[in-house]
DNA sequence: CATGCTAATTACAAAAAGTAACTTAATATT
DNA sequence: AATATTAAGTTACTTTTTGTAATTAGCATG
C-alpha cells in the first residue's frame, strides 16, 4: 500500500473512538437529552460530555438549550451525522450474522 | 431506549477498539505479513501484535506459518473479517462525502 | 435561604497506548 | 563453531485516556 487515504484515516480515527459508535446509534434514534443518553449507554457523564463536545465540534452533533425550568438541552444529529446511518446499519448486519450469543457472553465475563 | 442490543454493542465494541478499523482496511486488500503491515499502518509493532492476536482471537483474522528463512508468517482475513467490507465501505463513502480537506489538516496538526 | 433539578466539571486512581530497546528462533556467513 | 542476519514479536517504562465519585453552576420552589 502506497498509503492510506487521510480522510479515511480521519473517519475511522473519530468512529473509532470510545462510545462514538453508540453515541451516534443512540442519537439515530432521534433527539436526546444528556441524561437521557447518559440513561441509554454505558457511559459515565464525563466522558459523555467530551464526546458530545468533540462530536459537536466535527458538526455531526447539534447542541440546542431551552431555557427552562429545569434547563433542556437536546442533542440530534446534523446532515453529516445523519449519513453515519449506512455505516451503524452494516455494523448491525454484520452483528446480527457474525456476532454468536457466546462471544456477548464472553465479553460480558472480564 | 430499553436497552442496546448485545450484539450490536460486542461488535461496536471489537471496531471502536483503536487501529482495528485500519487493520481491516489494509487486510482487506489481501494477505500480509507482520512487517508489511507495520510499514503500512501508523501503528506500533506492540500494538499490531496485541490487535492481531485479539483478532484472530475473535475469528476475523487468520495467522499462517511458514518455516523458510526468515520465517514468514502471513495474515489474512477468515469469512467473518471479510464481511466487514461492507462496513469499511460505508465508511469510505461517508470519508469522501463528509470529511474536508481542512478537517484533514486540523488532525495532524495536535 | 436551604433544597432539588439538569447538565456538566474536577480530582484522582486505574487502564490502555506510545516508544524504544531487547529477545527468540531459525538460518546464513566467516 | 562462533557470529551475524532477519522477521516477528515481547518487555520495560512513560504518557494519555478512562472510569468513578464528588463537586459546581444556574435557576426555581418551599
Amino acid at each position: 500500500m502506497e498509503n492510506l487515504c487521510p480522510r479515511f484515516e480521519k473517519a475511522m480515527g473519530l468512529l473509532s473512538t470510545r462510545w462514538v459508535g453508540l453515541i451516534l446509534f443512540d442519537l439515530l434514534e432521534g433527539t436526546k437529552r444528556f441524561s437521557e443518553m447518559e440513561a441509554d449507554l454505558p457511559i459515565s457523564g464525563r466522558l459523555l460530555s467530551d464526546r458530545l463536545k468533540m462530536l459537536e465540534k466535527e458538526g455531526i452533533v447539534e447542541r440546542n438549550i431551552y431555557s427552562e425550568f429545569p434547563v433542556r438541552i437536546e442533542y440530534s444529529l446534523s446532515e453529516k451525522g445523519k449519513a453515519l446511518e449506512p455505516v451503524i446499519k452494516e455494523i448491525q448486519n454484520w452483528a446480527t450474522d457474525h456476532v454468536t450469543h457466546e462471544e456477548v457472553e464472553k465479553s460480558h465475563e472480564s
